[in-house]
RNA sequence: GGCGUCGUAGCCAAAUGGCUAAGGCAACGGAUUGCAAAUCCGUCAUUUACCGGUUCGAAUCCGGUCGACGCCUCCA
């Protein structure tokens, strides 16, 4: 049974989605006015993995990213550029969306744009005046928090607590804490004509309109960061529920937030800016020494991508569990992607052993078919081997079933590796290939597979660095690997070893195999 | 000040009442190898910041102390 941490309710709970079988689920995506950094990756990588995992679970899940792309920062952004909002937008948009693609983030069903939603945004606040939850004032639309009784439900606060606070003076509003459905344009400012004049959407309408109109008016899960929680998705939920009158998700989610190690608070936030330290913006280095002055923090994250896999990043993401926060330094990623060495060294042994790609295994699909596979595969007299490929397989689902805990399916992964490797060893299949060992082994592969792509890791071989000259490198490597032959042949181990040496200075490592093989790979 | 989270080995990180406290990195033995690399086997937390309590039983629940954070203001 799947289970999953509801924040409403702040704790597990069965999950059983409003229409059986089907999933709707919202993500709140960004406001496109800057390059992403890493953090903005933390919650599209957990929520692609939630939609493969409900997949394979046998859902039939429809996943939806609103991208913001109407805002007070965008509209800066557009002053300080000299170019129109929209095309900061659309700038953007296309550096989030290369940026997911990069990591595999591939299961989103609808982008929503804000600005393609604002006919049904006017309507929408159109209604919560109506219903009296919301009133004009100069120009201005606000929602009435007071006449929302269930205000502050989600983040577990009530405005009794949060009065005597600062805050800002209440201004056009009757309440500090009333928030903006729509506000009125300053000139030349961008903006659409409605019933209260010229003006652009609040921040919070957006999420509440285009979850409603795509998802419906109560849908399954609702995600994002542990920072919306308040105001944003408090909000969200005043709004949707008051004009509604019914739940507006099931399931509220929300993920831990990326911090930079040794540093205080996370990437971006306040603190780090208050410390007004003068280190050179986006300059990971200086960022990992704890010092951050660029109002977003970290670099943009497809300087990132220069320098780390995609899959490491994803790996590395996966690796603990959602609802922590993630302590970013690059040691730490390249520590794990030292340890994912091993599954791709797996992938290239099943590879010589088989002469098939472990990448074109067919996996089953889904859970049902994962247990039907199991069961009819052909483990032959290797049914001890079955057996602890089961017992892996029933971990791996058993993690997963409890609230996505992926660091715990990760570490079962590693285990497979182990039960993989030991089976070719103890088969001694490199020297003696057995036909019916291997397909065990195939059957093993395929099990890891099935589990390791609701992870979305491993679905792909990772880019090997072709340099251009490699149609000449390739035959001298030969040469070479020739000589080096003939010169252990003849005892002359000196000389072996020298050119393993010498090639190992210049980046190339050569590893002799059993039966007298030599492999070489660039490091 | 209000609400909330966290503190597990040298580092990272699972497990939230009950079999031996996963796994990774690092380190150290052994098998294998001409030597390496890779792989496999083994060692590496009598104990979960500290103190006290509840319980037959606690890393897990309760109270306190210390420490690190998040939100309350734009943020994934």
């Amino acid at each position: 049974m799947l289970r999953v941490f509801n924040t409403l309710s702040r704790t597990k709970e069965d999950f059983q989605p409003v229409v059986p079988g089907k999933v709707g689920m919202y993500l709140c995506g960004p406001t496109v006015y800057k390059p992403s950094h890493i953090g903005h990756m933390v919650g599209p990588v957990i929520f692609d993995t939630i939609k493969r995992y409900l997949t394979y679970s046998g859902y039939d899940v429809t996943w939806v990213v609103n991208i913001t792309d109407v805002d007070d920062k965008l509209i800066n952004e557009s002053n300080a550029r000299g170019i129109p909002m929209s095309a900061v937008a659309e700038e953007m948009t296309t550096d989030y969306k290369n940026n997911l693609a990069a990591m595999g983030v591939d299961t989103i069903n609808v982008f929503p744009k804000a600005t393609d939603y604002i006919q049904e945004i006017i309507q929408f606040t159109s209604d919560l005046i109506e219903k009296g939850f919301a009133y004009e004032s100069e120009g201005d639309v606000y929602y009435d928090v007071a006449k929302f009784s269930e205000y502050g439900k989600l983040s577990n606060r009530t405005l009794e607590q949060m009065s005597g606070e600062g805050g800002g003076t209440a201004d056009r509003k009757r309440s500090t804490f009333d928030f903006a459905l729509w506000k009125s344009a300053k000139p030349g400012e961008p903006s659409w004509d409605s019933p209260w004049g010229k003006g652009r959407p609040g921040w919070h309408i957006e999420c509440s309109v285009m979850s409603c109109s795509l998802l419906g008016e109560t849908f399954d899960v609702h995600g994002g960061g542990l920072d919306l929680q308040f105001p944003h998705h408090e909000n969200e939920i005043a709004q949707s529920e008051a004009r509604n009158g019914k739940p507006m998700a099931k399931y509220w989610m929300h993920n831990g937030l990326m911090q930079a190690s040794n540093e205080v608070g996370k990437v971006g936030g306040r603190k780090t800016r208050e410390a007004g330290s003068e280190a050179k913006e986006g300059d990971l280095a200086s960022q990992e020494a704890g010092k951050i002055s660029k109002s977003k923090g970290a670099s943009a994250f497809r300087d990132l991508l220069k320098k780390f896999q995609p899959e490491n990043i994803r790996f590395f993401l996966l690796s603990s569990h959602y609802r922590r926060p993630i302590d970013y330094s690059e040691e730490r990623l390249a520590e794990v992607g030292k340890g994912m060495e091993g599954f791709y060294r797996f992938f290239k042994r099943y590879e010589e052993l088989t002469g098939e790609s472990f990448y074109d295994l067919t996996a089953p699909k889904t859970r049902a078919d994962g247990d039907a596979f199991e069961s009819s595969a052909q483990w032959g007299a290797f049914d001890e081997f079955g057996a602890h490929v089961k017992g892996l397989r029933a971990r791996f689902i058993e993690a997963m079933d409890d609230d996505f805990n992926t660091a715990g399916g990760i570490g079962v992964l590693f285990d497979f590796l182990r039960a993989l490797n030991k089976f070719v060893e103890d088969q001694k299949l490199a020297e003696s290939p057995n036909p019916a060992a291997l397909d065990a082994l195939r059957a093993g592969a395929t099990v890891f597979k099935e589990l390791a792509q609701t992870l979305g890791l491993f679905r792909a071989p990772v880019p090997e660095e072709k340099a251009a000259d490699d149609a000449l490198v390739e035959p001298l490597m030969q040469l070479i690997i020739d000589l080096r032959r003939n010169a252990k042949k003849n005892k002359d181990f000196a000389t072996a070893d020298e050119i393993r040496d010498r090639l190992k200075a210049l980046g190339v490592a050569l590893e002799d195999r059993p039966g007298g093989v030599c492999v070489w790979s660039r490091e």
